[in-house]
Formats: C-alpha cells, sequence, structure tokens
DNA sequence: CCTCCGGATTTGTGATCACAAAAATGCATT
DNA sequence: AATGCATTTTTGTGATCACAAATCCGGAGG
C-alpha cells in the first residue's frame, strides 16, 4: 500500500502534526483561497480539536512560509505576486539543481527505476486527463530524484519551497501540460541520470523549472489577483463555516 | 542606531518572540552545547515564562532546523556531522551566490557603501584580534550583501541555513581567519558589485563559502562527533555533558 | 449618504491544570 | 556486585480559562 503522502515519521500521532498535515494538505489541494483568513478558532472547531495544537500547526506553517502573520496577528494564505513567484523560481532552480545534479552522481539501478515509473505514470494520467493524479505523480517524480541526492537538509528546503508554490501550480493545468515539451524534459533527465551527467540533470531540472514557473508568474499581476475563479472582491460578512471555501474536516 | 540584530519585526512584543530571539541569540552565541537536550521547562524557568511562549518558540527553531526534535520526543541542539556541513555548504553556495549575483545587478551607491563599510570593519576587529565583533561585522557584510538583491523570500531562507550553521561558525576562529585570501575576496565582491558583475560576484561568493565550510567541514568529525570516538572503539556512550553550558537569562 | 465614535464581539496570547509517555531511581533477587 | 522490575519523577501534550488588542456593528451627527 503505497501512500502518497511522504509520511516521514509514521511515529508521530500527536494531534499536532495531524492538524499540520490537514492543513498543508488543504492548503496544496487548494483548498484555500489566496488571501484568505484563517483563525485558530475556526481550524480548531473544523477539525474538533482544541486551540493548542491548532496554534502550533499554524505557526509551524507560518514559519515555513506556507501561511503569513500580518502585523495585527492574522493569518492569511500569501499572495503570490509576479515578484514572489519569479523569486521562488530562482530558488527551486538554485537548489533542485543542485539535487539533480548530485542525484546524477548517486542515484542507484532502483531509484532510477523508480523515477522512471513516476515518469511513466504522469503520462498515463495526462493522456486520460486526470489532472489530479497528474500533479501527484509529478510530485512523486520529482521527489523521488531529489531523495536520490541523499540530502536530507537539502530535501527539507526544497519540500518548504514546494509548499509554498504548491496552491498555485493548478495554474498549470490544464493549459500548461498541452505544452510539448514535457514529457521530453523527464526523458532527458532520466538518460542524464543513467548517464551520469550531472550537469545535463542539472540543466533540464532548471529547464524544467523555468518554464513552469514562467508561465505561473506571467499569470499573476502584481497584486497577487489571479486568474481561475475567486472573484473576491465581495465583502463576506461573517466568517461562517458555509461562507468561506470549504476545508473539509476529517471528525475525530 | 544601527541594531546589529536584524530587528525584522520591531513591534512583535509577544513573549513568544522574545523567547524565539533569546534562544537564536543563545544559539548562533555558542551557549549551547552541541547534542545538549533542552527541555520546555528549563528554558521556561530560565526566562521566567511560561511553557506555552516557550513550546512555540523552540518549536519553530525546531521547524527553521536549528534545533532537532527525537522520536522520543526530546529537543536537543543538533550534532553536525561532516556530512551535513558539506550539504550546508553547497546549499548556502547556491543560495547566496544566487543572491550575489542578483545584487550585483541591483544594489545602489549607498547599499556599495554599506557593504564596504562591514568589510572595512571587519579588517579593523580582525587586526586587533576581537572575534566577537569579527563575526557580527561578517555577518554584517553578508546580510547587507543579500538584502541588496531585494528578495525577501531568499533571504529568509538564506537566515536559516545560517542559524544552522551558526553554532559551528566558531571553530573558524582563530586559526582559519589567518588566512590571507579572507580580505582579498571581500574586494573583489565589492568591486564585482560596482562593475555590475554578477558572475563575478557569485563565484567570489562560492568561494568565500567553500573555503570557510570545508574547512568546518574537516573539523566536524571531532567537534561535532565529541572529541573521544575512537574508530574501533565500541560503545562510550554517555557524551558527557560538559556541564551543561550556560543559558544566561535576561530577568523578567 | 458618509464619517466618526461607542460598545459588543471576535481573536490571539499567555498561564495553568490534568494526563500519559518516558526517564530516572530505588530495591530486591540472583 | 550486577541485573531485572516496580515506583517515582520528569517532561511533552492537549484542554481550558482569563485577558487585552483588534475587529465589527450600529447609531448619532455632519
Amino acid at each position: 500500500m503505497p501512500t502518497p503522502a511522504p509520511a516521514k515519521d509514521p511515529a508521530d500521532t500527536s494531534l499536532r502534526k495531524q492538524v499540520y498535515d490537514s492543513l498543508r494538505e488543504a492548503l496544496t489541494a487548494g483548498r484555500f483561497a489566496p488571501g484568505q483568513k484563517v483563525t485558530f478558532r475556526y481550524v480548531a472547531g473544523a477539525l474538533g480539536v482544541s486551540l493548542t495544537p491548532v496554534r502550533e500547526a499554524l505557526r509551524r506553517l507560518v514559519a515555513e512560509g506556507a501561511f503569513e502573520m500580518h502585523p495585527n496577528r492574522s493569518v492569511r494564505v500569501p499572495l503570490m505576486t509576479r515578484n514572489k513567484v519569479m523569486e521562488l523560481r530562482d530558488m527551486r532552480m538554485a537548489l533542485e539543481g543542485l539535487a539533480a545534479g548530485k542525484a546524477a552522481l548517486l542515484a542507484t539501478r532502483d531509484q532510477i527505476a523508480g523515477i522512471r515509473r513516476a515518469a511513466r505514470e504522469i503520462i498515463a494520467a495526462r493522456s486520460r486527463g486526470d489532472s489530479i493524479t497528474d500533479r501527484q505523480k509529478v510530485r512523486e517524480f520529482h521527489f523521488a530524484l531529489y531523495a536520490a541526492a541523499g540530502q536530507p537538509m537539502l530535501l527539507r528546503v526544497i519540500e518548504g519551497l514546494w509548499l509554498q508554490t504548491g496552491p498555485y501550480m493548478n495554474l498549470l493545468y490544464p493549459d500548461f501540460i498541452s505544452s510539448p515539451r514535457g514529457p521530453a524534459g523527464r526523458v532527458k533527465i532520466i538518460e542524464a541520470l543513467q548517464a551520469r551527467d550531472a550537469a545535463s540533470a542539472r540543466r533540464e531540472i532548471e529547464n524544467d523549472i523555468r518554464r513552469a514557473l514562467s508561465y505561473v508568474a506571467d499569470l499573476a499581476d502584481e497584486a497577487g489577483n489571479i486568474a481561475p475563479a475567486r472573484p473576491t472582491a465581495g465583502k463576506r460578512r461573517r466568517n461562517t463555516p458555509t461562507g468561506t471555501t470549504a476545508f473539509e474536516l476529517q471528525a475525530h
């Protein structure tokens, strides 16, 4: 039973961790609107826990940049301006390029096989228009690659950057993924791994990230407004749980 | 009055922030021994606050990698192995090189002046053997440079990496800083800024970090894994606590 | 209709309590 | 003296309470 989530620490059953995972999952799944205010008591109510674990989970996500806390001490989902996306793009190019280069030098046969399998599953999902598993497998492909670099601290930082870009990667669908060069880049990466060609692996990853994030950046204007859905102009009266975007809770 | 500390959010007077700053400062000042256990109640007692703000501050530092939490749910100061230092070295080279390159393209005349001033103060402090202000000014030099890149998210990540390497940078003193190429590198960086030469600025920063962190990495086996460690020896567990370094509190 | 101001409500912060897991301690047995 | 086991102490976790700052809301005055 391969769980899609990294499941980094299966032994941690603390409520704090559960809240953290729930929020993180909801964030990457785009279940929070950019700019939306998130109160401690709302999350606590939605998940049926007290404030204590919610505070710690939310604060950690703030420290990781997944949420941001304003001087008015209110927590919101960050708005992405074009400049911010470009900044994340450059950081990701630098670090994921570094990881890909290391991976090319160190990847075992089994690891390469896993990466190739993820690449195949991306093509399969994409061919049948399943954008959900598409995104999931893209993530799997990348992190299987970076894990092969054998640098856990680097992996953590990269995960943090993905968490920040996560909500906005939905914007790549369905238009961007129709681009012809998508699969070709991954093929080249796998070839680079087999050839132990670090420079090539690095270059291909950098190109991949540059293309995708530049595309996203062009969709974000300076105000942080993004094309799809969410007019958001209208004021919300009370943040009754029905008014805001659903943060579907799993009962406890 | 330029306060040496970044003072990112002067308005935040919460106890949590104060505890966070105290711990961070104590950590970079080397007032915690690597591997030392840090309990919530100890910190709370030392600073005269309740557990609540301590928990949140410590957890944030764990999220940032400044401390690490073991599966036994005990918080400790991380031990740096040689591999970890090398990993941090490569990450810092990538990100700080990126920042330096951007800074070369964007730095204003005033910003360059500030960077040059920090460089002069490094030389002054070093010539009179004042390693405390030496380190402080080195930090100032680097972050003035990176701030000129105008990329706040990048700056945050770099700060996180410095926080992790911080306790071990004491190892550079007093031997390493006698190395002849130290001042020359900074001169070249400033020249690169004036010439708007991004590639050169990047290369010089990378060289600087490579030299310093490689030096630390070679010491890490002894410093990180505690002195004894006969390669063939058996258990020899008990990392003699070195008498619990003082975490000097400021009363409240 | 807009602005400003008052109180009522919401919301983050910090302290305290109760509890369970983990570590430390003491004691008896071999 | 060394080892196994039960007890006590320490320590992290989560819930709850009290409080102050921020926000919201409605009405008076322009």
